[in-house]
This record gives C-alpha cells, structure tokens and sequence, in this order.
DNA sequence: TATATTTTGTTGCATTTGCAACAGAATTAA
DNA sequence: TTAATTCTGTTGCAAATGCAACAAAATATA
C-alpha cells in the first residue's frame, strides 16, 4: 500500500536530523536488542532480516515477529511486562537505525520541518506493521493446524505473485511463528501432500488447490 | 502510556478542519461499517464499544478486536480479502467519527497546520493499536487454553488493578476471542475454579494464584 | 576434512480440544 | 407478561494435537 515510501531516503533523513539517529551494523545470530521496560526505542532494519523472539518463563520460544527490510520495531510498538525476555535476532547481516522516540519528540523545539516529515513517515511505517500484525492475527485465530498452514502458504503466495514460492523459515521455526507443535504440524503437511493440496522440496512448496 | 492524548479534543478538531470528518450515532447492534476493499477509511471510536467480527467462508464467526473508547479502525489498519466478511458492531450506543485518509492527505495543500496535528495525532492512536494487537498476539500464541484463559484473565487484573474483575464479554464471545472452543473452555473454567486458581460468579472473576 | 550441532522426518501414545447435542437460566422482544 | 431467543453449563465421543523419543540428513564449526 505504501510502496511510494522510500525507507532508504527516510533514514538518511533520520541521521542527518535533530533526531540523533545512530546506525548500527549487525552480524547474522547477533542480538540487534533486547526489550527494556520504559524505554521507548524505535528501530528501523533499513537491510537484512531478523526475529522478534519471546522466551516465557518456562522457557518456551516464540518468535513473535519476522522483520523484513524497511520494518520497524522497538519498545514503542510492544507492552513490555516482566514476564517474559524478548529479543530481536539477526538472521542475516542487518543494519540497524534507532533512535529514542521521547528524545525527539520532547527535546526538538516547536515547528521544526523534520517532526512533519518524521510522523508522517513513522506513521506510515506503523500502518504496515499494524496490517502485518493483522495477518499474523488472522492466522493464530485459524482453528487448526491445517488451517493455519494454509492461510500461511495463501499469503505468501499473494506476496510473491506464484503458487511456487520458499518458505522463509526453518520448519522448526514455523513451528515456534504459527504457534503449533513441530512434530504435528510435518505430520500435518505430509497429510497436505498425501492428498494433493501441496507439493515440497525443501523449503520451496507448490500450492496446487 | 499515552494517557496525555485527549480523544475528545482531537475528534472535535478533526470535524472542524480541512479533513471534511463526519460524526455517526449508532445503537447498540447496529453494523456501524463493513470493510471494503481499496477504501481507505479511518473511523474513531469517540463513545461506546464495539467489535471487530470476521465471518470466514465457512461461517465460523471470530471477534478479531474489541473496541473501546478512543480506538481506531478501517480498512487503512487492516489487510481487507476477499476471502473474509468484516465487519464493526456496536456492543453499546456508539459515536464514531470517520473519514477517508486518502481524500486528506492528497487534497489538502501543503504547510497545512493540522497536517501536522493530524498526523501525530493518529501516530499515537496507531501505536496504542499495535500495543493492543501485540498483547492479543501473545495471548493467541499460548499453546493450550488453560494459559489463553490465564494470559487474559492477568491481563484484566493489570487494566484494573485489581484480582477480582468484571469480563467484558460473554463466554460465548469470550470463547471467539480467544478462538477456542466453547465447550471446551466452559470445561477449562470449570477445572481452573476445581483446582483453586480462580472464583467466579457470572462474569465477576477472582484470580487466586 | 572431521566433528559437533541443528534440522527434518517419523512414530506410538496420552492428553487436549472440538463437535454435537441438550436442558435450564437469563435476557430480550412482542 | 408471555414467548422467543440467546447464553450457560454439561456430557460422551471422535479427532486433533502435543509430547517424547529417535534416526537420518543437513548444516555449522573446529
């Protein structure tokens, strides 16, 4: 929806600006940051990929989020409780913009061209995350597994424009991200090939309805 | 965390401005909007409560948010298909306040002041959503009922501060809510009071850990 | 290259969950 | 006030899911 958006042009905007925005170079498996109460970072992966993954105190994964180039994340956007320890984790070479959303908002005097610029392109940035929130709604609220694997494969399938596309995840991820037992769900796509709704190589799958 | 946002001061901005906003009362039951595809509405909840309802092809019915006061939905936050019926019913007598975000942000001239009013403004009501999705993505992220029931009930017991609360769903509702089962969450209820961990009278519940 | 680690694929079994169905209570509408 | 409708509470049974465990394959590390 937003595709005229330039998340390219918006940091370097961000860097040069009153908001003292700081860049920073992550390696894959690095810690980009883990979720601290009352602070309020915003952070924009302008390359690379990563996770948002919870750990609760049973020590149990979730990954919460998969981040993509031009996503945000950061304190700002999650209720951060004590109960669990979330970390967002590289998952290929990321660089990282962030800056403190209280820092800009408060210190920056009144009428500075920036602040139009910045809400209305943070604005746009949460509008994509709110519509992606909304999907990975609509797919934990899918009542089975079955289901939720076919509403996974349906959307990435709308994304890539093909009914032949790879699934980003290790299948133990996608596990841990449609928020089902590993074992049952391969137990469930060997149903869905058995019976001709998919076909699989690896990680590269053919919906074929 | 944005308590200092004033709703009612901005809805009454919003009606006075360049943005053309229109105010609609509607009694408890009515469908105040149903989602479309390529409209771009955003409409404010300035009274009353609502839900968000998806109806899939199947007919399953899922309460995908409820609504309160001083939250925002419309096509713009949310990813409309063709394969799912949404639509907002009012719980009580609602105002809502609604225009098309397109028809702003393309015809206004630039410099405008409430440009900038609006745009942060919205930025705070988005990021309360995000915040609300994200405490609903944790809560259908739990793996069995017992924790969805839990997960929500310590939700409410932070919103009031207090052990004892008033669900504000029925159980029917609550079940869509939690996408789960009726049945088998009456039945989840009924071992969670056996067990000691709650007491309840209708919808007034008591955590007891 | 050899070794360690992670991921995939699979199975049996126990448990949880969903489904269907029904009666009584509570609420709403006529 | 009565009738209709929705909600609550319950159960038996079938189906789906999770758990534990293991071997083979793939990948990462030394």
């Amino acid at each position: 929806m937003y595709s005229d958006f330039n998340i390219q042009e918006f940091t370097q905007q961000l860097q040069n600006s009153c908001a003292k925005a700081q860049t920073k170079i992550f390696q894959k498996g690095d810690t980009i940051t883990s979720y601290i109460k009352n602070r309020n970072q915003v952070c924009i992966l302008k390359t690379g990929s990563a996770d948002l993954v919870r750990y609760d105190v049973n020590g149990n994964k979730t990954i919460v989020e998969t981040l993509k180039e031009g996503e945000v994340f950061g304190e700002i956007f999650f209720p951060v409780t004590t109960n669990n320890e979330l970390f967002v984790i590289a998952k290929s070479k990321c660089e990282v913009v962030y800056f403190i959303y209280d820092e800009i908002t408060d210190k920056c005097t009144r009428g500075c061209k920036f602040h139009e610029v910045l809400n209305s392109s943070l604005l746009k940035l949460v509008l994509n995350k709110t519509m992606a929130q909304n999907i990975r709604i609509e797919l934990l609220t899918k009542r089975s597994i079955r289901e939720k694997l076919q509403t996974y494969f349906t959307t990435l399938t709308k994304a890539g424009m093909s009914r032949t596309f790879f699934i980003p995840l290790s299948y133990t991820d996608l596990a841990d991200y449609l928020s089902v037992d590993r074992s049952a769900m391969m137990r469930e796509l060997k149903s869905l090939q058995e019976e001709g709704f998919i076909s699989r190589d690896g990680n590269k799958v053919t919906l074929k309805y």
